[in-house]
RNA sequence: CGGAGUGUAGCGCAGUCUGGUAGCGCACCUGGUUUGGGACCAGGGGGUCGAAGGUUCGAGUCCUUUCACUCCGACCA
């Protein structure tokens, strides 16, 4: 393609909201354009090329693996999720509007419910079993706080797959078949990433993993091992239990008078003794559906911090927000000096698992400059749930090495899902023996538009995007430095219609501008190679460039259609 | 949701305090010079100043209302 033909507006100057690398060169590299600025974009020309390259590597890979592509309807009818309970646990992403017959629509943010009801009137044998089906389409997700272009839109390009099974083994089977295909398509879209243990959050379900591309302005934490592959995202992480070398403050069970020692700090330093044998009690109040709310005290060691959707997924809440000092009060518990152990009624005590065992624990009294020491939770009958956030240190819990955080972009996530789903819309099939069982689900998601964003924060510079072989817009870039050099442009339309013919997707820079701006635009672009036909060409040299280190070699003109073929064909 | 801020040309901004002809840079158009690191000269086009209402002879500017967007915050008992 012409250079000169085509909309590509590149800028100089960076959008003033746009913090991520990611997002400042697609945006001055004319790949996508705002719209108004709300987590909204548009694609244009160049940016649409590039996620249509990386949608095709998905769905090749994909096919390879027999998944089969549908396309599913964006609008979907609310009774579909009011069916799956989803309608009022969704939350506010969850966009809702009115037909003019005033019936209930969403957008879909994600399709379990339309994928499953459209097997279900379909499949009824275990004959048809089993099955995967996908779609890449747009979702809408209305975020609180949309930001970072690409990374967190509203509006977005998702693959969304779905396998349905006789049995939950051969779910299994298939679960980490697509664990196998999503990392060839990661890999042939030339990312580093990590596949990590996850959270299931919104969608439900009992395995699930995370893709992760590796990036530190990745906006999930996660946690990894150096020593062997364990790597699981902050939300899931477990450690081998923690131990602490120094003494334990041995003392009988009784009430310590201990003014101004409201926090952690504060009442390790009045016994000195480590936080490790202190109980940090944490208030939350937990919100159900229908407006319900719970009070909940979360214990934990006072070396420990709170991991909020561990804490979340322990009392099954859709959401965990602070309390204020007022409402402690009116509960009758006192800030400050809140024990797991006294607890006035209606306040759920969720105690973290590695309290379990613990001895010689100093806790809150419930009483104002009052704590309790020599407590002991041996033996003692709780609800215990794993409610620790992992640190950076804390030992591996299958190796026993230490564990290191480290940043990552979430571009795929795959969930054993089981039949929470088929049930609740009733997606039965008939199994060998006539019996109607409910299907067994996976369900995989890539998000493909963040993937573009992923790309360019794992591959880019100060001047700009450095495209992957797999994602580039063009596969060469040839500047005809001069336009009014004969000699110049004669060159550079015959290698660009040669290389053309031999099947590589050209990019001829034609226009009428000086030879700095087209450089600057080449390495804003980021196209993997260039040829550059300028002033050298006097003697009879053009120049092959390699954007990732940006090499220029100089080639003698009358090779440079021979190097091309070789290095890139 | 809490706090702060911003809406003026396609983009980035000044002008608002102290009311009086709508400005600058980039981009764009025309002509010319220039052509290896985002050039220069000359000329030109483009804005119901976020919206609604009010005060005034006169409002981008003052008052009221409203909408939109951006940024910061959501491990504390």
């Amino acid at each position: 393609m012409r250079f000169s033909r085509l909309l590509i507006p590149t800028t100089k100057e960076t959008p003033n909201d746009a913090t991520l690398a990611s997002h400042i060169y697609l945006i001055r590299g004319g790949f996508i354009q705002s719209v108004g600025g709300s987590g909204l974009y548009n694609f244009l020309p160049l940016g649409k090329k590039v996620l249509d390259k990386v949608r095709a590597v998905v769905k090749d890979e994909l096919d390879k693996a027999n998944c089969q592509e549908v396309s599913l309807s964006f609008v979907t009818p609310a009774s579909l999720w009011k069916e799956s309970g989803r309608f009022e646990k969704y939350g506010k992403e969850l966009l809702r509007f009115k037909d003019r017959k005033n019936n209930d629509f969403i957008l879909g943010p994600t399709h379990e419910e339309m994928m499953v009801n459209l097997v279900k009137q379909t499949v009824k044998s275990y004959k048809q079993l089993p099955l995967n089906l996908y779609q890449i389409n747009l979702k809408f997700r209305d975020e609180i706080r949309p930001r970072f272009g690409l990374m967190r839109g509203r509006e977005f390009l998702m693959k969304d797959g779905y396998s349905f099974h006789t049995s939950t083994e051969d779910m299994e089977r298939e679960f980490t078949f697509m664990e196998e295909t999503y990392k060839k398509i990661f890999r042939r879209l030339g990312l580093d990433f990590r596949v990590v243990e996850a959270d299931s959050g919104a969608i439900g379900g009992s395995g699930s993993k995370e893709f992760m591309v590796l990036a530190d302005s990745g906006e999930d934490t996660i946690v990894v091992c150096d020593a062997c592959d364990y790597g699981a995202n902050i939300e899931a992480a477990v450690r081998k239990e923690k131990t602490c070398d120094e003494e334990a403050p041995e003392a009988v069970f009784a009430k310590f008078h201990t003014p101004n020692t409201k926090t952690i700090d504060e009442l390790s330093e009045f016994f000195h003794v480590n936080p490790f044998y202190l109980v940090k009690t944490v208030a939350k109040k937990a919100l159900y559906d229908e407006g319900e709310s719970k009070i909940v005290l979360f214990a934990l060691r006072g070396s420990d911090d709170l991991q909020e959707v561990k804490a979340s997924n322990a009392v099954q809440a859709n959401e965990l927000v602070d309390v204020s000092e007022e409402e402690l009060t009116k509960l009758g518990l006192v800030a400050g000096y809140m024990s797991p152990t006294i607890v006035p009624e209606n306040v759920i005590v969720v105690l973290d698992n590695e309290l379990k065992e613990a001895s010689s624990m100093i806790c809150g009294a419930n009483e104002e400059e009052y704590h309790l020491i020599g407590n002991s939770f041996k033996g003692v009958e709780a609800n215990y749930h794993d409610v620790i956030s992992v640190q950076e240190g804390d030992l591996c819990v299958c190796c026993g090495e230490p564990l290191r955080y480290t940043k990552g972009i979430e571009a795929g996530h795959i969930f054993q899902l089981g039949t929470q789903y088929s049930e609740a819309l009733g997606a039965n099939f008939l199994d060998e023996n006539g019996k109607s069982k409910p299907m067994v689900m996976g369900t995989y998601g890539i998000g493909v538009s963040r993937l573009l964003a992923a790309i360019i924060e794992q591959n880019h510079d100060d001047k700009g995007c450095i495209w992957t072989k797999a994602s580039a817009p063009f596969d060469l870039h040839i500047i005809i430095s001069n336009i009014k050099d004969e000699k110049q442009v004669a060159l550079g339309e015959e290698l660009y219609e040669s290389l053309k013919a031999k099947g590589l997707d050209v990019l001829l820079d034609d226009r009428k501008e000086r030879f700095g701006s087209k450089i600057k635009d080449y390495e804003l672009l980021g196209v993997p190679h260039a040829v550059i036909i300028g002033k050298k060409l006097q003697d009879g040299t053009v120049e092959f460039v390699t954007r990732k280190e940006i090499v220029k070699e100089s080639v003698l003109a009358e090779n440079i259609m021979n190097l091309v073929e070789e290095r890139m064909l």
